[in-house]
DNA sequence: TGCCGTATGACAGTCCGATGACAAACGCTG
DNA sequence: CAGCGTTTGTCATCGGACTGTCATACGGCA
C-alpha cells in the first residue's frame, strides 16, 4: 500500500505509532534521529515522511530541509508543539501538513492518504523524456547523449527533470527555484549558474543551443 | 499571486478571513453557500477553496464532493469541529488539509503555501491562439508564423498575448500600456512604437496589415 | 490643402543573461 | 574523524539585446 518512515525520538511513540500505522496498512519503518532518517530516506525512499521537530543533535525544521534536498517526499510534522509559530515554522520549512500531538491515528491515517493522493496526482509517471538525442530518465537517475550516460549532479538532475516534464513550456526561474529548490523567494541567478553547468555537459554543439532554450525576460524551457 | 475561494456562511468570519488573505497577497472572493461556492468555481476557477462544515443547504462535505467534480483544485476545510471524526471525514471526502476555527491567519496561510507547493507540480494546459498563420503560444513564451518560430522580445510578446487574448476587440493605447507596461499614464506613442517593431516581424506580407490591424482614433486589435 | 493621428528610424541608457572565479559545504574514503 | 575531491551558491563582470524617447516622415480625412 505505501511506506512511512517515522523520525521520532521517543521510544514509546515511535514503536506505537509504527504498529498503528502498520495496522492501517502501511509498511513503517521508525528512526530516532534526524541524521538517521536522512540516511533511511537516501538509501531506501519511503513514500511519506513523519518526522518530529523536537529531536536530538539536528533538529526537525533542519531535517525537512534536509530531505527536500533529497527528494520530493510528502513530509508531514508530529509534533507535541501546537504554537502557530512553530507550525508556520514547520511548513514553511518544506512540510506539507502538521499535526499535533497526542496524534489520533485516525486522523494521521486520513491525513496521509489525503497527502498521498495530492502527490500522487502531481507525479507525472514519466519513465523516459527523450529530446532529439538527449534522454532523461527520471526513474533511473540517468540522462543520456546519443544513447552515452553523462554524468550530471544531483542539482542539475532535478532541473533537467523539471524542464523535462513541461516539454515545450517556459518555466520561469522563480517557478525552478520554488520546484527544484524549494525556496520560496531567492537569487534567480542561481538558475542561471546551473542551467550554464547543465548546457556544457549536454549540449556538444558548439552552435545555437537546440534543447536547453533561454526564453529572455520569461525564464527556460526544454523543447525537442 | 494565486486567487483564493472561501465558502463561509458566517458575515464576520468571512469578511475577515478575505482581508485577511488579501492582506497575504491573495485574490481573495467569499461567498456564504456551497451552491454559490460551485457556481464561482466553475465560472472563474480559484487555485486554492477553503470550506466551512457547517453551511446551510448543501453541506461541506457535499461541497467539497461536488467541487472535486469540478476540477482538481485544493481544498481546505475550515471548521469549528475539532473531532477526529470529522477530520477524518472531510478528508476523506477530498479535502487536502483541515483547519480548526478559530484560524491563525499566519498558519493558514502557511498551510496554503504548503498546498500550493504540492499542487503545483500539475496542470499542463497548453493554450494555443491562432490568427491565420500567425500562432501565439503563451505557455511556450513562443509566437509562430507559418510555423516557423519568431523571435520576439518580451514586451512584445506580453503585448501581441494581450491583443490576442481579445481577437476582433479594439484595444485602446491607454488600455494596452495599462495591461502590458502597468502603467496608469504614459507616453501613448510608446505603444506605436513597439506594434511597429511587432509588425516587422509577424508581416512579412509588404501590402496591407493583414492581422495586427490599426482602427484609427481608437486603438488596435487583432483579427483573423 | 491643412490638420491630426500614425509610422518609422536612430540613439543612448538600461536591463538581462552568460560566464569564470572563489569559498563554503558536502560526501566519500581510508 | 581527518583529508580530499566534488558540488553548490555567491559575486563581479562583460557583451549584447531591449527599451523608451525623440525627431521626422507619412497618410487619411475634412
Amino acid at each position: 500500500m505505501g511506506s512511512v518512515l517515522l523520525i521520532e525520538d521517543d521510544d514509546r511513540i515511535r514503536l506505537s505509532l509504527t504498529m498503528a500505522l502498520e495496522d492501517e496498512g502501511y509498511t513503517a519503518h521508525g528512526v530516532a534521529t534526524a541524521e538517521e532518517g536522512l540516511v533511511a530516506q537516501r538509501s531506501d525512499p519511503a513514500d511519506t515522511v513523519l518526522v518530529d521537530l523536537m529531536l536530538p543533535g539536528m533538529d526537525g525544521f533542519e531535517c525537512i530541509r534536509q530531505l527536500r534536498r533529497v527528494d520530493d517526499v510528502p513530509i508531514i510534522v508530529v509534533s507535541a508543539r501546537d504554537d502557530t509559530h512553530d507550525i508556520v515554522a514547520g511548513l514553511e520549512a518544506g512540510a506539507d501538513d502538521y499535526i499535533v500531538k497526542p496524534v489520533a491515528v485516525k486522523e494521521l491515517a486520513a491525513r496521509l492518504r489525503a497527502l498521498r493522493r495530492r502527490a500522487r496526482a502531481a507525479a507525472p509517471a514519466m519513465t523516459v523524456a527523450a529530446f532529439g538525442d538527449l534522454e532523461v530518465l527520471p526513474e533511473a537517475g540517468e540522462v543520456r547523449l546519443r544513447g552515452e550516460p553523462v554524468a550530471v549532479t544531483r542539482t542539475e538532475f532535478r532541473l533537467l527533470c523539471e524542464l523535462a516534464e513541461h516539454p515545450g513550456q517556459v518555466l520561469s526561474r522563480e517557478q525552478l527555484l520554488q520546484r527544484v529548490w524549494g525556496y520560496e523567494i531567492g537569487d534567480e541567478r542561481l538558475v542561471d549558474v546551473h542551467v550554464g553547468r547543465l548546457r556544457h555537459k549536454i549540449e556538444e554543439t558548439p552552435g545555437a543551443p537546440r534543447h536547453l532554450m533561454t526564453v529572455r525576460g520569461l525564464g527556460y524551457k526544454l523543447q525537442r
